[in-house]
DNA sequence: ATGAAAGCGCTAACAG
DNA sequence: CTGTTAGCGCTTTCAT
């Protein structure tokens, strides 16, 4: 860092301009196109940028550009599904991708919901639309199905989504999301490649497309080794007990030897309902959980992990095709999960 | 939401003007003085505002106002001790809280430290500073120490913090932080209450300020109620086999019936050591945490919690007062946890 | 390769 | 109470 520590107020374009003995222009110039300048005039301007510890005022080069450089991300009522840890690595590696290209991460909240009203799904979008505060959004709340993005698109406002249309395969926006089926499936060939043959899933109840994505994994899975699935299936609430005693129920019925399931907090319930039969974790029984969460972690299950770095580096490249120059891009990226083996699941 | 659904640039004050027959400089009033218009001529414009779906350009305002409305939050490496989840509630917070007052959140990083070096305490601040684009900051980082709040006040930056100078109490920034002392004091009291004398210590090793108050407070309670503590105290590192150990061998010098942890994974090292021992959690050994993280939440283990919420008001508050006229309010505020009763400590 | 002029949309100061 | 004037700091023509 410069070892300007000024209470003045910052350095300007003329102010650099005058150092330099050239005009602002050409310091402009010096900035957003270096290739104009002689060599000489760019060093001696870039030597004067440093001396006075000059960045170009945000605000008068958005008035100008029209580009704030800026992407806005709402941050809805507390996730569903998206554990508050994954909501915290993805925006730890939003940031740092959009870093990379120069943007920064704009927070915002729908406000609240009027009592008896349905939350709108473009609170706090429209403001920052119309004011030109934020070039684009990163739309990640699932909550709120398609209608979010319908809104967005319909308002001709850029935007890519972290989560698939999965109402409307022919959306035209940008998506990226995790294979969540592929991630289950790598977490059933794992089990399978212990040696275990009986292994059941445990996931939510019908109604959720994540869900029912990730049983389909399992599905899959089994069906290619063909494994016996029927009696190895049961859909509860992503509860704790709920997953003990569903866990209970499997293996009174047939006794299975492995369990994938659809949360990690499911698993945790399955690795109590082992205990309470006297079946030691990840030696008598295997269990996998859904996240890769802060539980998994500490209590050591293993977990199917989401990319969520990679996710955030597709979403920040899908963002700067969608801003820059030529033709929007389209279409989505499924990323593939990797799996956090842990003692649940043997050595 | 206004119907609008334009692909047409955002109006503008002129555009309202025209619309309601009156001057730019009316509509400017209409926002930002409503007193000075006559009643009338104030509800024409709002009506033309309404129509045209007009917000006031961010970078106009900006510009003219040398405020951008914005206060940045750095997210550097995963925090140490603040646990993921706090984070997530915290900045959930901020930008509820900033919202009620007109602000945003930016977020930002320091960017990658270049290998071998120290990071950049003002990584990222730097920038933001000079090109003017955020107001304030609020910083947490509790990593840096003062180093962080230090060169932030020598550049005269206007900043809050979560967290107390604890090592310079005369710091003449404002802060707010959470009472860790003043939490164990609780978890121990509650535990008195529930009939328990012989209560255990589970904290870290010597080093960590955090650390050292949260012991206080087990020390205080305890004086208080005439309970001895010689022998009844741990200090290990962060880790739940560490706490287990620990917990054993307290088990095995002063049976202890109840334990205070420094956090929730030490908490869960205890609960398996109980386990271990044949000793039900909760019946016949109490156990209490600290963060009331999502471990906590899932294992149903008692923890401390920290008042986010709270903190975020305060946090945006002292904002207020810093960036409103008026004299700089310094000085800190000390708010105090809850504690989230489950069954690790009885009913 | 460099300089002059115009203007992005807004608000602060003053004039009417 | 309302309108006029000026300028925030920057980039984008257009001349030189």
């Amino acid at each position: 860092m410069p070892a300007s520590e000024d209470p003045r107020p910052p350095a300007t374009l003329a102010d650099v301009a005058e150092r330099a003995g050239v005009s602002r222009q050409t310091v402009s110039n010096a900035i957003n196109n270096p290739d104009l300048l002689r060599a000489d005039t760019l060093a001696r301007v870039q030597a004067a940028i440093e001396e006075l510890g000059y960045s170009p005022n945000h605000a008068a080069r958005q008035l100008r550009t029209r580009s704030s450089r800026l992407v806005g991300l709402r941050l809805g009522p507390a996730q569903e599904f998206t554990a508050n840890m994954a909501m915290d690595r993805f925006v730890r590696s939003l940031v740092e991708a959009s870093r990379a290209v120069g943007y920064h991460v704009l927070l915002f909240s729908g406000g609240p919901t009027p009592k008896g009203e349905q939350p709108d799904p473009l609170g706090g979008y429209d403001d920052l639309l119309r004011s030109t505060a934020v070039d684009a959004f990163v739309v990640t709340d699932t909550y709120f199905g398609n209608l979010q993005t319908d809104a967005l698109t319909r308002r001709r406002a850029p935007f890519v989504a972290f989560g698939r249309p999965w109402d409307d395969p022919a959306a035209a926006h940008p998506w990226v999301d995790v294979d969540g089926a592929a991630g289950v499936e790598l977490a059933t060939e794992h089990l399978h490649a212990q040696g275990h043959q009986r292994i059941a899933w445990i996931g939510w109840l019908p109604g959720s497309r994540i869900g029912e994505d990730r049983r389909s994994g399992w599905h899959r899975a089994m069906a290619a080794r063909s494994l016996v699935t029927a009696g190895f299936e049961s859909a509860v609430d992503d509860t704790v007990d709920a997953g003990r005693l569903a866990a209970l129920a499997l293996l009174d019925a047939v006794r299975p030897t492995a369990f994938v399931c659809a949360s990690d907090t499911l698993a945790v319930g399955v690795v109590r309902a082992l205990r309470e039969r006297g079946l030691r974790v990840g030696v008598d029984a295997a269990v996998v959980g859904f996240d890769d969460s802060q539980v998994a972690q500490v209590l050591g299950i293993t977990s199917v992990r989401q990319p969520l770095e990679s996710v955030a580096v597709s979403l920040v490249e899908a963002l700067s095709a969608l801003l820059g120059p030529g033709e929007a891009p389209a279409g989505g990226r499924l990323l593939p999960p990797t799996l956090a083996v842990r003692e649940s699941s043997g050595t």
